[in-house]
RNA sequence: CGGGGCGUAGCGCAGUUUGGUUUAGCGCGCAGCGUUUGGGACGCUGAGGUCGGUGGUUCAAAUCCACUCGCCCCGACCA
């Protein structure tokens, strides 16, 4: 390809509306545009990324046993409300009407459909183990689109669902997508984390992300440094930080002006916020929810959702709070009627706790569990922190930031029961179908590639997924061979498979140099008059700093060694 | 949805506070000509704008007022 002829400009300068490194780039690169928030178009030198990163999917997928398939964008929205999901998704769901008054969704993704493709193509054991995926193109009304490709609106995904008779047929398909997975990653050029994830309401046992590591991802892993134990905040576990304990003493009501919060009360009493209760309100499923949780840790508004079996979980209203006879800065569950208590299980560790008191102003000291109320759920709530100790192993955890570039899980019979896609077993018996399924956002994951992969210059393309392996980039003089023989390069190198970008513009060194490094194009051939001289061709890495001078034919060997490696 | 910011040429911005000085300006980019060519060269000439939109106030609006649309960031939210 000819720059002069390449659609889509370099910018020097960074469009105001990015904020994010990969948005940034993207944007300066001339890779992508945007039309509406969270809305893409890819320019062609986005595109050729996005197919090499789905030529790569698609060849894991088909390696692991997948078949392609298509599925369609526009879903009857009934489909949906068989599942439950359109309540799940809510707001998310783009929803449309036809000439005919009928309701479609802009599918979100598949689920709904392959099941009742399943439902209608597997009949007996002997059509299973099945694997069916595709890459589609997915729509989800975000409540913000953010970060450029991060997290956008419309946008591509491989989805693959896994069909099994039993449990341990899940698990054999599970663990091939897991290693597909592994796969895609590296050879893309990407260093990933696999993380223990929450499933959701409607998922089953086991559920893994896969996390680029970068500043700005949007989840926050909690991991083990020592041991393999690694989870996304929303799911991980923890050692919670004991708390004091002793004889428990009576009840006693104490006025504390002016202590509403935690760190407020625990000063008014001289503690530590560990010998404090806090009650936290929500409302789940239109119904009031009290918390109760030690006063040192948090709510995982996750796991107390996964509790309650709850589709909606938000924090209560102040309005809310007050209707319920409740007071803000000192509810307590002691003495509570009529409202659903759930508890911490941090609450049974440590004793003579300092409570709300259910009056202005008003605390209680001493109160013990379950002496002085009792819970109507008790469990885990609590949400983990970066220096608590780890599940396996007790070392210390620690905190760091990723994108999920991947999700798999297991889904069991959720789906196949609800749509009736059943198989019959070796015995003649109907059986659902046991599921799982496997997501990649394929632009998510080419931005995920250059918040990994990039300097103060630009993007530095893994090989395997840039746009175009080589930069030729002549620095053309009036009166020398320059132009002749980049023009053979080029056409050497392209009749030798290799894809090159031909930078054939009358510009100045520095103009081109700058806009090799920006698109971040693997190698870098100049041919100028200096290299004539000697006969030669400079190639330079764009990972590296140095550039070494070589014979015509020694660079073709060693760039289609370059090539070869990835 | 709550909080914050922004909208003037393809991109980055000034001008808005205090209406008139501007036929709306600057840099980059773009077009033409010439000189240049190893890390974002230079000169000359030129094209490009419903100042996000609508309504209002005024002799006069990019500037003041009202409404509205859009975009970004933080949060909420997000299988």
């Amino acid at each position: 390809m000819r720059v002069t002829r390449l659609f889509g400009k370099t910018l020097r300068e960074v469009p105001a509306e990015a904020d994010t490194i990969s948005h940034k780039l993207l944007l300066r690169a001339g890779m992508v545009d945007q039309l509406a928030a969270g809305v893409y178009s890819y320019l062609p030198l986005g595109w050729r990324v996005i197919n090499k990163i789905e030529s790569i999917v698609r060849d894991e997928m088909n390696q692991a046993g997948g078949q392609e398939l298509c599925m369609p964008v526009l879903q009857p929205l009934e489909m949906w409300q068989q599942t439950g999901r359109d309540q799940a998704f809510g707001e998310g769901l783009f929803v449309l009407t036809d000439r005919r008054d009928r309701r479609l969704v802009l599918g979100p993704t598949h689920e709904e459909v392959i099941t009742y493709l399943a439902s209608r193509n597997v009949q007996s054991y002997r059509d299973l183990p099945l694997m069916l995926y595709q890459l589609q193109t997915k729509f989800r009304d975000e409540p913000r689109s953010r970060g450029g490709l991060i997290r956008v609106r419309e946008f591509i995904m491989k989805d693959l669902y896994s069909f099994d008779a039993d449990d341990a047929a899940l698990d054999v398909s599970y663990q091939k997508m897991l290693r597909a997975y592994e796969n895609i990653y590296a050879r893309c050029g990407l260093t990933a984390m696999m993380v223990q994830a929450d499933s959701g309401a409607i998922g089953g046992k086991d559920s893994h992300e896969f996390m680029v590591l970068a500043e700005s991802g949007e989840d926050e892993i909690i991991y083990c440094p020592s041991c393999k134990y690694a989870a996304n905040v929303e799911k991980a576990e923890s050692v919670k930080p004991k708390a004091e304990s002793g004889a428990p003493l009576p009840i006693e009501e104490v006025a504390t002006p002016g202590a509403a919060t935690i760190e407020e009360v625990a000063k008014f009493f001289k503690v530590a916020p560990s010998q404090t209760l806090k009650a936290v309100l929500y409302v789940a499923d239109g119904g009031l929810i009290f918390a109760v949780i030690r006063g040192d840790i948090e709510v995982n508004e996750i796991k107390l959702k996964n509790l309650l079996h709850a589709t909606e979980l938000r924090l209560a209203t102040d309005a809310e709070v007050k209707e319920a006879g409740l007071v803000k800065g000192a509810a307590s569950a002691v003495g509570l009627k009529g409202v659903k208590i759930i508890a911490d299980d941090s609450i049974t560790s440590g004793t003579n706790f300092i409570a709300g008191g259910n009056k202005p102003e008003m605390h209680l000291k001493n109160v013990n569990y379950p002496r002085d109320f009792k819970a109507d759920i008790m469990g885990n709530i609590a949400k983990s922190k970066a220096g608590e100790g780890c599940p396996q192993c007790s070392t210390a955890l620690a905190a760091i930031r990723g994108i999920e570039v991947g999700h798999i899980f297991k889904l069991g019979t959720a789906f196949s029961k609800v749509l009736g896609a059943n198989y019959i077993d070796e015995q003649g018996v109907s059986k659902p179908i046991i599921m799982g399924c496997y997501g990649i956002g394929i632009g998510r994951l080419l931005a995920a590639a250059i918040e990994q992969n990039h300097d103060d210059k630009g993007i530095i393309w893994p090989m395997p997924i840039a746009p175009y392996q080589i930069y030729l980039c002549p620095l053309y003089r009036e009166g020398t061979k320059v132009a002749e023989t980049a023009e053979k390069l080029y056409a050497d190198l392209t009749a030798a498979g290799l894809e090159v970008l031909f930078d054939d513009r009358q510009e100045s060194p520095g103009v081109k140099f700058n806009d090799a490094d920006l698109l971040g194009i693997p190698v870098r051939i100049t041919v100028s008059p200096r290299t004539l001289e000697k006969n030669s061709v400079e190639v330079k890495l764009r990972r590296e700093k140095q550039a070494s001078l070589m014979s015509l034919e020694e660079a073709l060997i060693k760039i289609k060694e370059l090539v070869a490696k990835g």
